[in-house]
DNA sequence: CTGAAAGCGCTTACAG
DNA sequence: CTGAAAGCGCTTACAG
């Protein structure tokens, strides 16, 4: 079942057929008709690798993603969801691709070979060993999430620098003069990870301007780590009354441990970050945070992808989102303040 | 750069080159160097897409996941993640289609255009719609989860029937006399969600063998439901002890109404399931469950994907796994039991 | 408005 | 052990 015997059937050659589905030629009404007739008989539906062959391009977009051993967080799993929905809005399939770890050869697979027209990088570090690969393959490809030089290339971020610097300010016109900072894992910052050492740069630099006394602790993505990580911060700095935090998956424990703790929020400590709405909803009490519009950025994403692969000399651009704090009711006034 | 050009840098012809690639034909030693060390100096890999067209097959898997409105649940997730683990041990790529809603666009242009070889199909309905499509259309694919007839397909799946019974049997034995079902939402048991309808039925089935009185109550998929749930429950059923639950993303919210109304676990009540085994030691206490084992089906299926790919015509094969039920610490005797 | 033909970059019988 | 050539199923200048 392909072109040419649709053309048979229908009576026309198989240019004829092809300029019908793609409309690039007038074709008559009358011909177009019996042509759709016998496709819709047949069920024809044209090879896509052939297609992709001729035309050079396989409306295909590669998604590198987290390997499966690291579990991915909400903000990441909403990423990769949204991801797929805009490119199927633009008629686009996504093939996925672990990278990370020993995982090299399926992102080889994928960013090789022509098998994709364009590739979106989440998890991005400030020296990114992908990013440059990509960048030396000659393949369009835009980063959620930026490396060190903004110039480089093609990105969408938030600006978690600017946020946190945001939340730090709060808590301190809130009367709070201890804060410390819950940041991603070790391993994570250790290896340049952007948004946890912008975090980290942002907050220790506002907590200073503000003259307020700063920790920063790091802390894996799991609830049983915030617990274990809310305990060694009231151990060692029991005059905390205020944390800021962009780790998700901690959340959990971190709850926990505060009602082991038997804190009330916000009366006893504030709470407050980088974090997915749906989570700031779902904690008790609701977080006053940033909230990742992790839908948007990945539309946004898809939009700058097909941009640049539509023209590949165009100037690299990039969005820095800046969403606004919602406040719900995980921050007071220090207590006696 | 084609495999043409490498020919002509290496001094052989075009075959030559693809029988060294693929080692289906015997190249002398040195030939195969001289090949070898152009590739690598010129970086070449073979274009996928016309690789795809002349053997016909591309080396591409199929993954349908729920849109990305609909949360994903963290053993969906695991799927998800295991999947692409799975294939990509195998030297398959994923492709990624969204479903469900009207994304009928997206789905078919992953199971149409011969852009994939097979399909991993999650979420089954007990008639589902997807199944018939592709049954119709000849490509091979496997289902995690089943439909109604057993022997018409390729699927693995957790038994949920028999797990929920032995749940209930475990409750019985504790003298529990009064259990309740938390089921996933209205919308997917009337769409005849399969393991929610088979978890229904074992739970209200078992409960009379076992002379207990049951409850089953729908709830969505999300952490707010969940405790309006348990509070529903409460006012009307205040007799009822434990509960059985299939509905992971509700949890947190049945921790919280549990909390606050001031009942311990497993003191004053019990609660036990099918749930994801890290969400199960992250309760609180830890969930006596049946752990899903999403990373080993996702294998499997993969497994028998490839199995029936290289077999159009072998007989469908499945595996209903029967994972243990772990004993961790939230069910215990009944009050005055 | 339509057709015949070249070309996309591979693989694989066919021949030697 | 190696090469020349056909073929996979499309798209798109070139011609009319």
């Amino acid at each position: 079942m392909n072109i040419g015997e649709i053309a048979r059937r229908a009576g026309v050659s198989r240019s004829t057929v092809s300029y019908a589905l793609s409309g690039k030629r007038p074709v008559s009404a009358a011909t177009v008709r019996r042509i759709n007739d016998v496709i819709a008989e047949l069920g024809y539906r044209p090879n896509a690798s052939a297609r992709a062959l001729a035309e050079g391009k396989t409306r295909t977009l590669g998604l590198v993603i987290p390997p499966a051993s690291t579990r991915l967080t909400d903000v990441q799993l909403s990423f990769v969801a949204s991801v797929v929905e805009a490119a199927a809005a633009h008629d686009h399939d996504v093939l996925l691709s672990p990278s990370g770890g020993d995982h090299h050869r399926s992102f080889d697979r994928v960013v090789t070979g022509r098998r994709v027209d364009g590739v979106i990088l989440m998890e991005i570090l400030l020296h990114d060993p992908r990013v440059e690969r990509l960048t030396s393959l000659g393949l369009p490809f835009v980063t959620i999430g930026h490396v060190e030089d903004p110039a480089a290339s093609w990105w969408v971020d938030v600006d978690y620098g600017g946020l946190i610097s945001r939340c730090v300010r709060h808590l301190a016109d809130l009367g709070h003069r201890d804060v410390v900072l819950v940041n991603r894992s070790d391993e994570l910052v250790a290896s340049g990870y952007g948004p946890a050492v912008r975090a980290t740069a942002a907050f220790l630099r506002t907590a200073r301007e503000c003259g307020l006394t700063a920790h920063d602790v790091c802390c894996a993505d799991d609830p049983a780590a915030g617990l274990a990580c809310f305990e060694h911060i009231r151990s060692h700095w029991p005059e905390v009354t205020a944390a800021v935090t962009i780790n998700e998956a901690a959340l959990p424990g971190v709850q926990r441990a505060l009602h082991q703790a038997r804190l009330d929020v916000p009366r006893d400590f504030s709470l407050t970050g980088v974090i997915a709405d749906r989570l700031a909803e779902d904690f008790h009490p609701p977080l006053t945070a940033a909230d990742v519009p992790a839908g948007q950025m990945a539309q946004l994403a898809v939009d700058l992808l097909l941009e640049q692969i539509g023209d590949r000399s165009a100037t690299p651009r990039h969005a820095l989102l800046a969403p606004p704090i919602t406040l719900r009711s995980s921050t007071g006034a220090r207590r006696g303040a």
